[in-house]
Formats: structure tokens, C-alpha cells, sequence
DNA sequence: TTTGCAATATAGAACGATCCAAATATAAGA
DNA sequence: TCTTATATTTGGATCGTTCTATATTGCAAA
């Protein structure tokens, strides 16, 4: 019933024929029972996974791999973990895999386009069955396109890179900041500030164009010096606000790309001597958990992170499924949610 | 020169074989210019590159892995990613061993032992080379030991998982809060509060024991109704103080678990009217870039994550060379930054 | 020439699983 | 009891590398 006898070995890695030696059956056999398959009787079924528990046997993945081209594994790669925001999403993301029965493989490119690169490469060595990627600031579209000519399933989130071809999920930024800004607009404001965001992310140039959007909807000039780019830092926002309050005319408002920028504007306000939602009205954008419990509360805009790591995970895995499908964007509705930090300029 | 030819194949994935044929060598040379060994003449080697390039072929290290027992794989899980602390430190400890050639898997247990459990077999049967672990709440000794048994390579980061007999780096936690407290003490404190911080972990006992053998050094008695175990977010810090600060004797300072918890108790006293620094003293433990950004700037304790991932490494790598050492701990010393939250008590 | 010795290149057997076609065991029907 | 159909089990080839032992080459010295 045993094969020939396997020639002296160390103390190697216990394999499939070491327990199908001691349960007395082929590696064929072991093999249907491992990938739980109906075609093995019950009985021996038990015999081969008691001796699997008694041998402590651990199954080879890679080897098994090798063989069927699936490898059940996923590449996840974020732009900047340090961000809530994102790790919310992460979470949410890995959970949606997980649910699916997939291995998920995280990285932090922390916006360098080098380390995604290194990553998205690292991952084709293994073999993944596909990535999900939210891209670093400046990524190029020549190599998101790449990962389509070597037919590797890609979904992107949260930020496009447009003209990529590849599938996408994120939310209306330009809507929801146009909701944003026409909240304050409504409120009395006309000097608006867009703190934030930058030309080098899809997210960046949508908010900042539905900031632009909304002025123009309400017939208001755009003062150019009251729009600053800059990193997603409670620092920047802090020192972008004060700066900014030193023109004239000031601004009496501002929409922020994210709720972090927020939080810096209002930790700025503070550093003058000035408070959100009396002195200055603040609206931010993500609803990061911390946003509901300052004083004043954070108005802000809502983006469901949640669905979009399950949106993201069907994507993907419909694409890995059918490679050919057409490019798809789930494009999700923001939602405002106005607290006290938007107040009405002072008289 | 060839092999025999091979058999028709489809479209598969381009391996060594296309490559030799190609560069007209054979697949054992080729493995040796993808080795860079030194044995390959330069001009096979430019040959053999080209071909490379031309074809487009990718290395399978799956393939390689289950020939040469080495992944140059290393797993590490966070038990907790959204706590911008253990970004930090993730971002190091991945820096630390992509610097050192390796590649990281990371995972985010989520404080939970089934997740983290799941990422360790999913890592050996990738047959990673080893572990870095931030182990989950309520982390079982015995499965840590079971780690030393099946012989996995493994070192335990800012919380110890004690009797385990793991390598561990983390900081002196004990120390740490000691300092923060006798700060307060010496500013006239007599009612601190211990505010966050759990049994389930190493980091929580430490820290809650330098906080009472604080208070015992300076003849202070312990009022057990100002320690509060709880979650490290903002929303239990500001509860927290809320609830503290309606007792008799009500406490007038209060060291916290971490700069998150401090953070929360510092919105938490704004809710109220008061405010940190002024009304009541605030330190907190970690020292986020946000602590000095702050109105006042928050106190705490700073813990240096760079060194930690680094050092993580080293012993990590180290054990991989050399299975058999005896275990080994590297405890930092933290260092308290005296910033504007910590004031006397009020008269 | 021939020989000796580096320097290079190669064939073929692993590694540990899966999968296919074929063999065997079991049960049911005649 | 003998077929025949069905339920299980199995050998051997295969996936894409690495590695060892062996073969080949080129060149300087004899």
C-alpha cells in the first residue's frame, strides 16, 4: 500500500507523504481530504486528519500553489496608515477579503510611489490573485495601466487614477465638498478657505474643484490666496489658518480636505486665542470617529468606508473570476453632517 | 545546446525554461545570473538579463521557496493599527527589515486572538522565516510557547507576553508612568488619577504599577476609585474624566494610559468648561506628533519607535541565524517631556 | 602538440503539493 | 455466482525553481 521507501531524511518539514505513511493511505488520498473534498469515505476522511493532528502537520501553501495557479491571496497596499481614515478603510478592507476566504497582504506605501512599486512587484513574484490599491501621491498612469497588459486584477480605492482602465471605488469628493462649501455659503460666508489636498491625488483635485464648484454656483469670486495645498497634517492645518488669518480680507470659513486638517485648523484657532464655531467656522471631510466628540463637534462629510472595502472586495474578486470584463467605478454618496464647528460669521 | 523541446504549452506564465531557451543557456544558468553568483561569465549574464527584460519574465518565488528553504519573509502583526502609536511603530519595523532585505507581511490583529492565531498559521504555512508580533488583549501563554516548539523564529514587540520565554523589545513601561506620576506629585498634586489601561496587557499592568509605586514612594495613599482600566480612545478619556471629576475627593491631575486617552480627557474637560492645564494637569504616555500640537501642549512620555522596530529586527534576524540563543529583552528607556497640560493644582 | 587547471556551463534530481487517468473495492441487480 | 454500476483510492507526471556533481571550454605551461 506504501509507496517505495523514502530515502533517509532529516528532521525536514513534515509532509503529505509522512501522513499518508502513517495513516496508512496515498498522497492522492491525503491530498482530497485536505482540500475537503466529497469523493474520500468518511472513515478514512477522520483517520488521515487524526494523524495530521497527532504529526502536527502543517500544509505547504507555496507547494501547493506551484501546482494550481490560485494562490487564495490578495495584495492590499495603502497609501499613508498614519492616517485614520485609511486605516479605518484598511480594516474594513481586510475584513471584507477575510470574509471571502482570501489571505490578505498589507502593506503602508506611505505615499512613495517606489515602495508600491517594490510591493505591487513583490506580490506578482507570489503570485497573488490580485491587488487592491489605494495609490500613492504621484502614481503613473503608464504603470497602473501596466498591471492590465500582464492581466494582473487590480481594483482601486478611495483615489482614481484616471485614464488607468482599471476598476475603482470611492465617493463623490467633488459633491460632497460642494456640499461643504454651499453649508457655509448658506450660512452668511463669502470668504470660503479650502485648506488642503493637492493636484496630485484624484481625492485632491475633486474636493477642491467642488469647492470651486459651489462659489461659482452662488456667484462668489474665488480669492486664489484663501486656496493652499499641503499635506494631510494636523501641522499644516494649524499653520495654514493662522497664516491665513493675517490677510485681509480674511476668510471667515474654511472647508479642509480632510477632518485631520480640521482638527488642526481648530487646534490653530486655539494657539490665537480664537475658538471654532464662534470665531471661525470649520468644516472637515472623512467623519473620522474623533470628529463627533470635540467641542464644538466637527461638521464634516460622511464617507461609508465600510461599503467601500466591501464594494472594493467584490470588484476584485468578480475580476479575478473574469478578467475581461469591462472597467468598473462604484462612485459612493458622501453625506454632510453638520455639527457646531460651522457657525454663521460673526457680525 | 537546448533542452529537448519542450511540449506545447498556452499561454502560460513565462518561466526559466522560456528565458534559457531564449538566451540560448541553460535553466541552470540562468538561475545563476537571477543569483547574481559570481560564477556566470559577464557577457552570458548580459545575454541572460536582456532576455529577461525582453520577455518580461517574472521570477516565481513560490517555485524558488520550495526548493531553497528560505522565504526572506517576515510576518508582522499589530494588534492594533488605527492607535497612530502602533502605526508609527509599524512603519518603522517594516522600514527596519525592508532595509535588511526582507519582505513584510503585516496584518492587523485587531486586538483579536482568533485574527492573530489565523495570521500565524497562514505565515507558517507560507513557510515565512519569522515572526514580529504585538500580541492581542488576553494573548495566551501557551500559544506563544507553542511558537518556541513548532521552532518559528519570533520576537515580541511593545508588549511582553511574560513566561513565554520569547525574545521581546519593548520600553520600561513600569519607569515610564513612574516619572509622569512623581511629576505630579512634586507640582502638589495628592489626587491623580489613573486613567486607561488594562490587565490583559503587559504595557497596561506596567504602566498602572508605576502609577501606584509613585504614589507609595511619596507616602501617598492609593484611591482605588481614581484607577480606571479601559479602552485607549478618546471617547473613554473624556467620559472618564467626566465621571471622576463628580466624585469627593475629586481627583485634580491624572496620568493617562496614552497620548489618545489624554487626548480625550482634554476634550473631555472642554465639554465641562474646563480646560487642561489651567483647571486640571494632563500627561500622557507615547508623545504622538499631535501631543506638542496642542493648546496646551500635552505632557507625556516619549517612547522611541524608531529604535524599537530596528532593534526588533536585529534580534528577530539574529534568532533566525542562530535558532538555539537564549532569549533575550531589550527594555528602552523613556524619557518624560514636560510640556504646558501638567500644571499645580489649582488653590 | 599535449597536459593541467581555472573558469563556466549543464543535466537531472529534488522540493511538496495537485490532478488525471486508471485501478480497485463495494454494492446492487440478474 | 456473475455482471455491472458506483464509490473510493492510487501511481505518476507536473508546477518552476535550486543544487550537486559532472562536463566542457579556454589558455598557459610543458
Amino acid at each position: 500500500m506504501n509507496e517505495q521507501p523514502k530515502p533517509p531524511r532529516g528532521p525536514q518539514r513534515l509532509t503529505l507523504r509522512d501522513l499518508a505513511a502513517h495513516a496508512g493511505v496515498s498522497r492522492a488520498t491525503v491530498s482530497l481530504v485536505l482540500a475537503k473534498s466529497p469523493l474520500v469515505a468518511a472513515k478514512t476522511r477522520a483517520r488521515v486528519l487524526e494523524s495530521a493532528r497527532v504529526l502536527g502537520y502543517v500544509y505547504n501553501r507555496g507547494a501547493a500553489n506551484l501546482r494550481t495557479r490560485r494562490t487564495n491571496t490578495i495584495g492590499v497596499s495603502i497609501n499613508e496608515l498614519t492616517n485614520p481614515y485609511f486605516t479605518g478603510l484598511t480594516s474594513a478592507i481586510q475584513k471584507a477579503f477575510l470574509a471571502l476566504g482570501r489571505t490578505v497582504f498589507l502593506t503602508d506605501s506611505e505615499e512613495s510611489v517606489v515602495q508600491q512599486d517594490q510591493f505591487i512587484a513583490t506580490m506578482r513574484e507570489y503570485n497573488a490573485d490580485g491587488l487592491a490599491i489605494c495609490p500613492a501621491q504621484g502614481t503613473d498612469v503608464a504603470a497602473m495601466q501596466r498591471l492590465i497588459e500582464q492581466a494582473i486584477p487590480c481594483v482601486l480605492i478611495s483615489r482614481d487614477v484616471p485614464g488607468s482602465g482599471l476598476d475603482y471605488v470611492g465617493n463623490a469628493n467633488q459633491h460632497g465638498m460642494f456640499m461643504a462649501t454651499e453649508h457655509l455659503i448658506k450660512l452668511g460666508h463669502r470668504h470660503i478657505a479650502m485648506i488642503g489636498g493637492t493636484d496630485r491625488t484624484s481625492t485632491g483635485m475633486e474636493r477642491r474643484a467642488g469647492h470651486r464648484e459651489a462659489l461659482a454656483a452662488h456667484g462668489i469670486a474665488l480669492d486664489e490666496a484663501l486656496v493652499v495645498q499641503g499635506p494631510p497634517t494636523r501641522v499644516f492645518g494649524a499653520a495654514t489658518v493662522r497664516a491665513l488669518l493675517e490677510r485681509d480680507p480674511a476668510p471667515t470659513a474654511a472647508v479642509c480636505f480632510n477632518d485631520v486638517i480640521a482638527f488642526g485648523v481648530m487646534l490653530g484657532l486655539r494657539q490665537i486665542g480664537r475658538e471654532a464655531g464662534r470665531d471661525f467656522a470649520v468644516v472637515g471631510y472623512d467623519d473620522l470617529a474623533e470628529a463627533a466628540l470635540w467641542t464644538p463637534g466637527l461638521s464634516t462629510v460622511e464617507i461609508d468606508s465600510h461599503r467601500t472595502g466591501t464594494e472594493a472586495a467584490r470588484l476584485l474578486l468578480e475580476r479575478i473570476e473574469e478578467p475581461n470584463l469591462p472597467a468598473r467605478r462604484v462612485v459612493l454618496q458622501p453625506r454632510l453632517i453638520i455639527r457646531d464647528s460651522s457657525c454663521p460669521p460673526r457680525a
